[in-house]
DNA sequence: AAGTCCATCTCGTAT
DNA sequence: ATACGAGGTGGACTT
């Protein structure tokens, strides 16, 4: 049977139906009147009111009131749920060791409860984020500009990893910084601590491969900037390259599966 | 009528029980088989599987796979949801103007799907939050030493806000960073760009009112220190004061609404 | 509408 | 286990 569903249960039907649940690892749903505390990283009370209740295999418990997308309450992966009665009521409990962390949820009417034995094989596939974006550099640089030879990725320096660092056809250092969205006044500020770190290891001048004097060039690479980034940019003396994040799905994992059916 | 449940439903009378749902602004779930496509900040696809499907009544959309505490694929609160069917299959749309998003999910086959009518008007009360040791400081400045007088509160500077600002016994200026959880070196970091921005400003010595000599003095406040964070900190010259972010809730409100009763 | 910053951020990844 | 950073961050608040 892929889900259970009792409506209207008494506490005992209830706390019956969670435990098998939960013995099968099968995600749970309330729809019940219910007051709930949470002691942990913070403090919070949430007296009662109706709410969604979900409890999820990997140990994940969630609150949803009417509205937001973010539960009221919850508690992370790996928590140890429990359900028990004490007092002829109903409770539900949910304990982390590390941080310690405990969310009890007192249960006043459940208008329904129910468990479900999820079948989801799949993972989601996405694009558009700043790796796809550094990818896609990596395998053509032509497009920050010709010539572009980009040597290393997530190079460390003292204030952070550089995403991208690399040579023009001059030979002068390239710094790249990425952002997916649109940049903003820290992303300029990022690139400005990186170039700082050059300039006290080696000066902003270094030698070439034939002794020739090189630059070091600040480029801020993103869809977009915002008009403050923008003026803080050309104070520093950064550019900026635009370039939208890919936005290709890769589909090759997905056939190479399906040829195995 | 509080909720409604329609068991193994057809396209056609999960359709409708949608859109009654939407029109009675209720709380709608499903578990269904479905595979969703988002397009908007970024872009992803998710093949067919399983879910739990919510769509709350101020516009918010989820969809949750059996692990997490986040959804798959959501719509924020203000989405427009809809609900239609083409060729011959149920589809779930979710479009957002600004900025421009759409959710699509194709329903292979429902289980079972509900809409909630759910009344809660409580709201979270909450304790332990950067805010709060901000609140507790600001009455009780003695915590931090004896004779610090806090002058301002979210005092701007060139690089965001300084927590809280004052003076000590002897007039020096103390600079007040506040974290709610365990300090890191960005806490650090942070508090060295203040005292930079005050160094530019009017050099780190700056005249007392009588004309003496006076400090800038740099505090981090929270309740713990990372080790790297502690050893920056004292290189830099940087105090560091423990206090627990205060875990007491107001119930004030509350006992005034139950005097109404 | 756009920017700023906190959060029980969550979640992945590397150490 | 801890540290670090990205995120369709979300959400509250200010401009």
């Amino acid at each position: 049977m892929k889900y259970k569903i009792i409506e209207n249960p008494n506490y005992d039907d209830c706390h019956n139906l969670i435990e098998e649940g939960l013995k099968k690892k099968a995600t749970i749903l309330l729809f019940a009147c219910c007051k709930v505390s949470y002691e942990g990283r913070a403090l919070s009370e949430l007296d009662f009111g109706e709410r969604i209740i979900m409890m999820k295999p990997d140990g994940c418990f969630l609150i949803h009131q009417d509205n937001k997308v973010d539960p009221v309450n919850w508690q992370p992966p790996k928590s140890r749920p429990k359900a028990f009665i004490k007092d002829e009521t109903l409770f539900l409990e949910s304990y982390r060791r590390s941080p310690p962390e405990r969310l009890e949820v007192q249960i006043k009417k459940v208008h329904y409860a129910s468990y479900n034995l999820i079948e989801d094989y799949e993972e989601l596939e996405r694009a558009g984020y700043e790796k796809d974006m550094g990818d896609m550099i990596w395998d053509n640089p032509h497009m920050i500009e010709e010539g572009f030879r980009p040597t290393v990725r997530e190079y460390a320096t003292e204030h952070g990893f550089i995403d991208i660092l690399g040579k023009d056809a001059d030979g002068n250092l390239m710094v790249l910084e990425l952002k997916a969205r649109k940049a903003g006044i820290a992303a300029v500020k990022q690139i400005r601590r990186y170039l700082t770190d050059f300039e006290n290891k080696e000066n902003k001048e270094i030698k070439g491969e034939n002794g020739e004097k090189q630059k070091i060039r600040g480029l801020l690479v993103a869809p977009s900037i915002g008009d403050d980034a923008l003026e803080l940019l050309e104070e520093e003396g950064i550019e900026f390259v635009s370039v939208e994040p890919p936005r290709e799905l890769k589909k090759d994992k997905k056939v190479t599966l399906d040829a195995f059916k």
